[in-house]
DNA sequence: GCAATAGTGTCTTTTAGACAGTATCCA
DNA sequence: TGGATACTGTCTAAAAGACACTATTGC
């Protein structure tokens, strides 16, 4: 093809507006628990394609400042719920040439999870940004192919909460053990054991003790507080939780 | 920003020539059993930038050609391997502002699993691309980021191994479930132990029988023949395997 | 018979499921 | 005392680890 010498005399030239690609853009599914749903972050689109749909907080990397697409995907999560560092990783890229009117193009998928008391202020000031409960996602008009992001990443909340402890990540600390089981029961859509996951959880030492709490409705024996332990994140159970095989 | 009154007036006048993002491309990790080995299929790099280093077969989307990601990396794993559609799954992106020289890219990692038989007689045609060892890769001079584009690749190898029966895609039909312990071994890099495995794999009743074969020095028992049921990919277990907690 | 490979018996250990039981709070 | 919530005891079942054992072949 070319003729250059070196490396550098190659780039010298090289022009990279002569490359044209897909459109590419990052998405971020973000999910919470509220009133004992579990819930999305959707934004009413307000400019062509797909204006006036529900879309997943997302869009261009910005090439000056994001360091990598991981920075992106946080960008676009703060910009939304003002938090920072909670969990957020990648779960796919979808790219195919009918998924957006404009052209081929990709998108790569992160997912999000954050407690729902941190973002309520700051939701105030985000006007175009609400939190939709998951099951209503097929009653809403869907911008692009959304509603198959939402249900990938939704997808991998459920099958990662079954070997991890991933839903610490949307309770606000410290928490007790029965909302530990909710918050699985809703991440995974099914009623679980109760003296199976105490079992589960507390062998695995990933919790510490941090006080104890009176229960929610004021009525009953007050319960054990707990926070993750260092590293809880990254706990893999060998065998996944809540199958009646 | 705009003012276009409808979806059709905004893409009509819609230019994706001024859309300047980053370049995207795609790689195939594949791998195959051989000579006892794990190997991985690189290419040696015959254009800037990188020329002369090793890579993934990878390269742009064909925005004419692929209707989507999988076909891109299924044509790259056929232009190589002359195999068509064994395991090929979506590994993760990997995207930042250093990877490449000539700017802000982002590649979607595949990994492929193919039987080595099938590809020998192609491979010869196929003068850049060669097999390599794994544990090799650290020694050569690779192009990119691909020596990280293939640790994540064989770390998503020994994960799924662990669950599923990924290996049954390296051997060639019908196997001895000796040949299959050989191939869990070498993809999850450690020992199992025989009585263990053949419980689990053929408890889970997804081989079925395919007659026997004598042994592959001459002596020696011969052993009963497999091949995969239908469904098996799709196969979970709940428990990993050979973690000898 | 021996070497080599294939395949089994069986005991222990781990962990989930089931579910009834006890503990501690408020009114 | 009773209702509500938190927590435990304990039996069973499923599946992995360990490892010694038997089975079938060629020489």
């Amino acid at each position: 093809m070319s003729s250059w010498q070196s490396e550098a005399e190659f780039l010298e030239h090289y022009d990279s507006r002569h490359y044209s690609g897909p459109l590419v853009s990052v998405d971020v599914a973000i999910f919470t628990l509220h009133e004992a749903q579990l819930k999305v972050l959707l934004v009413q689109r307000g400019e062509f394609p797909c204006k006036g749909r529900w879309a997943l907080p997302g869009g261009f990397i910005n090439m000056g400042g994001d360091a990598d697409l991981y920075a992106t995907a946080r960008r676009k999560l703060k910009d939304k719920t003002g938090v920072d560092a909670p969990l957020l990783e990648q779960v796919c890229s979808l790219g195919n040439d009918a998924r957006d009117p404009r052209g081929w193009s990709v998108t790569v998928l992160y997912m999000a999870l954050v407690p729902w008391a941190p973002t309520a202020e700051f939701m105030e000031s985000v006007t175009d940004a609400r939190w939709w409960p998951v099951q209503w996602v097929d009653e809403l008009a869907m911008a692009f192919d959304h509603a198959a992001l939402i249900e990938a990443a939704r997808d991998r909340l459920k099958n990662k909460t079954a070997y991890t402890v991933l839903p610490v990540h949307v309770l606000k600390r410290p928490f007790t053990l029965t909302q530990l089981q909710n918050a699985f029961e809703l991440l995974m859509d099914t009623q679980l054991e109760k003296k199976s996951f105490r079992r589960r959880i507390l062998n695995a030492k990933i919790l510490e003790e941090a006080g104890e709490a009176s229960p929610e409705g004021g009525r009953g024996r007050p319960a054990a507080l707990y926070v993750p332990a260092r590293g809880s994140e990254k706990h893999l159970f060998a065998r996944v939780f809540g199958e009646t095989a």
